[in-house]
DNA sequence: TCAAACCCTAACGTTGACGTTAAGGTTAAG
DNA sequence: CTTAACCTTAACGTCAACGTTAGGGTTTGA
């Protein structure tokens, strides 16, 4: 039983990705076709199949280009096999570490938003009223609330 | 009492911005000096610092520059002020919303990397043993294990 | 009055992960 | 044998939010 092989329009469909996209990995040195034909056609095996979708796989778990070339090139350097392990935990737990502190800080953005909105909604009655020049709520925002609502200049014609 | 006004560098090192910063907000009609000296110095007034401050806070619930620059223009152009409230929570909302999305986007990568931990951490005892090719456990990672790792081609050579 | 410190505009550079022509060669089907 | 569909390399374009020269003018304090 031959190998089968893939042309990279047909490999590109497979995994989900543009031929350019395929051609920029290999730049990056993170794929290579198996052979080429004898015009110079690249042609994959099941190989590369499996490393684009690994490659997608740490993409998802939030590595950039880079990391992976560095994570590929730092493992392939370790002679020792436990030591590699050790680093791929390192790589991970480091990895890990920032996701969380990415999360953290989209939760301060989340808690800013949720206040502002809250905010907003004691202005919201003002809206059913025809004749805003009537509206109090408005009127009685305090600085302090401005200050909360982010939008201070924006307001300022509101506020009079 | 006549107003104070800062030149660029002042009003910068106050928000601890560039002045590239500053001139750069000013191409994209973000702000603006109140006025010029004969020499064509910027002079900016205490609005410049309100707006600048909150400019700041945008950009720290997730706004980039051209949302905000679209949030102002929408806003004015809208007439009537409770209108420009609800237009203003509409905005809010919607950002809400993405943040979410990437939270739980994020989250999901903080699961899998987690899981891709605990699976290496069943490799962390053969690093206790020097003599790493009579190290089983490793040898014993399932195909299903790998491509939990997300590292299936680094593994191979550790797995013979 | 003179020099350091500051300011001006204009315009090209940076980073990441590809997208998009341009100009042509190769393959496979009919 | 032709031709549509596919492939090749090379190289410039994109977006965001500024950074970084380059080549000058302006202010201000001693």
């Amino acid at each position: 039983m031959s190998i089968e092989y893939f042309t990279i329009g047909a490999l590109a469909k497979k995994v989900g990705k543009t031929t350019r996209t395929l051609r920029f990995y290999e730049e990056k040195s993170l794929i290579e076709p198996a052979k080429r034909t004898q015009g110079g056609y690249r042609l994959y095996s099941h190989d590369s199949l499996v490393r684009l979708q690994w490659i997608e796989q740490l993409q998802d778990m939030g590595f950039s280009i880079k990391d992976i070339q560095n994570f590929v090139s730092q493992v392939s350097d370790i002679k020792h096999p436990p030591s590699k392990m050790v680093h791929i935990s390192q790589v991970y737990v480091q990895r890990l570490k920032e996701t969380q502190e990415e999360i953290s800080r989209l939760r301060e953005q989340e808690k800013e938003l949720q206040a502002s909105l809250a905010m907003l909604d004691s202005c919201q009655t003002c809206t059913s009223i025809s004749d805003h020049t009537a509206c109090r709520s408005c009127m009685e925002i305090t600085k302090k609330q401005q200050n909360r609502l982010k939008i201070p200049d924006l307001l300022q014609p509101l506020l009079g």
